[in-house]
DNA sequence: AATTGGGATTAAACCGGTTTAATGCTTTTT
DNA sequence: AAAAAGCATTAAACCGGTTTAATCCCAATT
């Protein structure tokens, strides 16, 4: 409970100005003797001096700090997202301040507000909600610049994401190879930009394909466990062969709804998702899927965004990662 | 990128001190005119006033923030933690800087240093560490608060964890109770006290049975779903008809590796974990395990820690919160 | 008419730093 | 010997707020 220690306490036992304390603590020590620079680090250590960090960010006008938004903590893709965002900000001393909505447009805009508050310098944001505008609004009223993940700028911005339609593609290409003409898709209500793209990837395949899916086979839930087994009788109710679900957790709950069913996969029907959580390599049977590079989207979101807070002028970017097809063993090919 | 208004924009265009100003955004407003207060209220919409916040802490001495650190981001348990961290913290009108250090000490010890940096009014520490005297050394000298998840603190402080020994007696109660005398446990290699404690209530309970575990029974491994499934062969070794899987991912990890390996979950070998993360409900079969109150440590936690930041001199607590058998259908019955 | 009192407002100090523009002293240069 | 240059250091302004202790003005008391 020792009182902390102010530059001044330090450039009084050091018998020295203050400005001497800083410039020498922040390494601009070239025109002091080394004496002098000798006696106020030992004295840094000694006394255990922390500059303040409120103070110091009033006056740099910043605090090094990047607002987080994600969706849901839960999910594990997020988690992988969020350490890549933390690894790379660390090593460019910034923090991440993580928040998840939960879903909730309300909670969104709370921590938006927040995040203005607290005068993030920047923002990453993975928004639950598709219309965005409102985001644009508050952000960029305050001079917050801000990058999105998988969801189209409103005006033009930065952006990250993974290759969607691709993604949506190769799914459906693999599974029209394996026989499957007769799918249903499980997908979000609300679906934001990127679901979107991944069913217009898998639709227009199909369609292509001279086999394309009847509306009545997309099927719409939330994107989580529950949501995924919550759909389950719906799905079974078009009678696919094979079910696309959107993510790999509404997959997860599809697994268990399928099998309280009475179903086997993939023999009985085969089941693919998206996003590659590491759990889809665990469960049984391994699931099939489309990996997102995840912890790269995090490290990349990262690094534009900070380099957007350094130099408001750079060109503004638009990065769609790569994906691929993870085959495993929830699909069977069919004749 | 409409330059921040001040305090003192503000104050000039009203044609008032910035004194007033401070005064009435603040609520103190009682002797000003109403006149005046709604002038003023009125320009801070228009202008979109946001006081500064480095500046208001600066003065405040604090940020209102909570520094959270745990070993993990991608753990569902710790999901499920952050999330009632998060809950109780805003109502309260902190925010939790969230940071997961890779069940690395030298991370751990980076994100402790960084929070005190950020001025942290308070800390909650599930450390992936068994010995945490350094985090008392950090915190201590620094006149940081924190409060400790899971762990026994080094000197009197604040606590707050579930009853991990009646959860090992829980489930060692169980399995005996359904034939299973020949057991293994799958620990952590080094495990934290929680982990201990779980042992601990597990192995005794099999010792007053009369039934001990030998010491060969004892697997130690990675806490995580490969750790779990790298450990299969070690603990198949042991030929139990039980695995006690110290935690639900490592029970995950377990799952794969047993199904590998030819046999079937309950019929050739039992299995139950520990924390109850959601996905316990839909691998197959459902896991038996004990329900850990992980929200409601996050709630807990945050009061406590609050109540400490503004009342040094609370009364330590620690806190047990209770834990609960949640029976699945990955034991089966022998005789 | 002088004094008191209270309502409305504000000047000024302060929080803990950073930065710019001096200042004082030596040492060189001319 | 005076002027210029160089080195080491610091005074003072500033960042954007909050708070304490005035100050001002007008109505009410004595």
């Amino acid at each position: 409970m020792t009182k902390k220690v102010t530059i001044t306490d330090l450039a009084a036992r050091a018998k020295v100005s203050v400005t001497t304390v800083s410039q020498i603590l922040n390494g601009k020590a070239a025109r002091f003797s080394s004496k002098t620079v000798e006696k106020v680090k030992q004295l840094q250590k000694e006394m255990g001096y922390v500059p303040d960090f409120n103070a110091q960010s009033l006056i740099r006008k910043s605090g090094r700090t990047i607002g987080v938004l994600v969706p849901n903590l839960n999910n594990p893709f997020f988690s992988r997202f969020l350490r890549g965002i933390e690894d790379e900000a660390i090593k460019q001393d910034y923090v991440p301040l993580i928040f998840g909505s939960n879903n909730s447009q309300e909670q969104e805009t709370h921590y938006l507000f927040e995040s203005v508050r607290r005068a993030a310098d920047g923002m990453i944001i993975a928004s639950a909600v598709s219309d965005i505008n409102y985001i644009d609004n508050i952000l960029n009223q305050n001079g917050i610049p801000y990058i999105l993940i998988d969801q189209a700028p409103v005006v033009k911005g930065d952006r990250v994401d993974a290759n969607n339609e691709k993604g949506g593609a190769l799914l459906a290409d693999y599974l029209i190879k394996n026989g499957h003409t007769n799918v249903t898709v499980v997908c979000a209500t609300k679906p934001t930009l990127n679901l979107q793209e991944r069913l217009q990837g898998f639709v227009e395949t199909y369609k292509k394909n001279g086999t394309p899916i009847p509306d009545a086979n997309i099927i719409t839930t939330d994107m989580t466990k529950k949501g995924g087994y919550d759909a389950t009788a719906a799905a079974l109710a078009t009678k696919p062969n094979a079910i696309f679900a959107i993510n790999d957790e509404v997959a997860i709950g599809l697994y268990r709804g399928l099998e309280e069913a009475g179903l086997k996969i993939p023999e009985d029907i085969s089941i693919v998702g998206y996003d590659d959580i590491d759990l889809g390599e665990y469960i049984y049977p391994k699931l099939t899927t489309v990996h997102q590079p995840a912890f790269e989207m995090g490290t990349k979101a990262a690094q534009m965004i900070i380099n957007r807070i350094e130099d408001q002028n750079e060109p503004i970017q638009q990065v769609s990662l790569p994906v691929s097809l993870v085959e495993r063993d929830s699909v069977r090919a069919i004749d």
